[in-house]
DNA sequence: GACCAGATTGTCT
DNA sequence: GACAATCTGGTCA
């Protein structure tokens, strides 16, 4: 079995991060059992210069654990029906995290599928709010420390993938900023480009 | 496949 | 009171 990653891994620049997430693998541990998955997509939210991120215009309640302490878990509830999983993760004194897009899932997918309530393998984590839901990520988690086991990333098995690059989605301010990166060809990933 | 509307509520101005 | 780091199901092709 193998150990969360440490927090040193999070105390790096964002993009950086974000980058070096692809590959590993996602693990939550419930009371309903296990469900895991490898990242495939993920974008990287940099702090208050960064018109895309939440931080851009300062502390807030919502946003307040994007400048706390790095291997954190942010996640946040949009459109009056999703919620959305990010890893707090800068070098100290800023804010910065990265969400995460899609996986391919690997542990617990009947578990998933159950939670999901629809989909086939494909559609079951290949968008923010679809991974969120299925590995039952939620308001209770924001906040939880990725270090010490129960939601956690790990080392995944494969490192022979190429990483891509693209603008980020679902943006109306920063869109620009190439700061998307995904594994080439995975069929996971959630959109094909712009 | 592409494009469009609707769902539904927390958060900030 | 407007809008949001989205998803789904519909239409049209």
């Amino acid at each position: 079995m193998n150990q969360p990653l440490p927090r040193e891994f999070y105390s790096r620049p964002t993009d950086q991060v974000a980058r070096e997430l692809l590959g590993k693998v996602l693990v939550h541990v419930t009371g309903d059992g296990i469900t895991s998955g490898m990242v495939v997509e993920d974008e990287a939210y940099m702090g208050e210069s960064d018109p895309g991120s939440h931080a851009a215009r300062g502390i807030t309640p919502r946003n307040s654990v994007m400048f706390g302490a790095p291997g954190v878990s942010y996640v946040y509830f949009t459109y009056g029906m999703h919620y959305c999983f990010n890893a707090v993760a800068k070098p100290g004194g800023r804010a910065g995290a990265v969400l995460l897009r899609a996986l391919e899932p690997l542990e617990g997918e009947d578990l998933m599928r159950e939670r999901r309530g629809r989909g086939d393998r494909l559609s079951l984590t290949n968008g923010p709010a679809k991974l969120a839901q299925a590995l039952a990520i939620g308001r209770d988690q924001n906040g939880v420390d990725l270090t010490s086991g129960g939601l956690y990333f790990t080392e995944g098995s494969r490192g022979d993938f190429r990483v891509g690059t693209s603008c980020r989605v679902g943006l109306s301010r920063g869109r620009d900023l190439p700061l998307r990166f995904f594994i080439e060809g995975n069929p996971h990933v959630s959109r094909k480009n712009r």
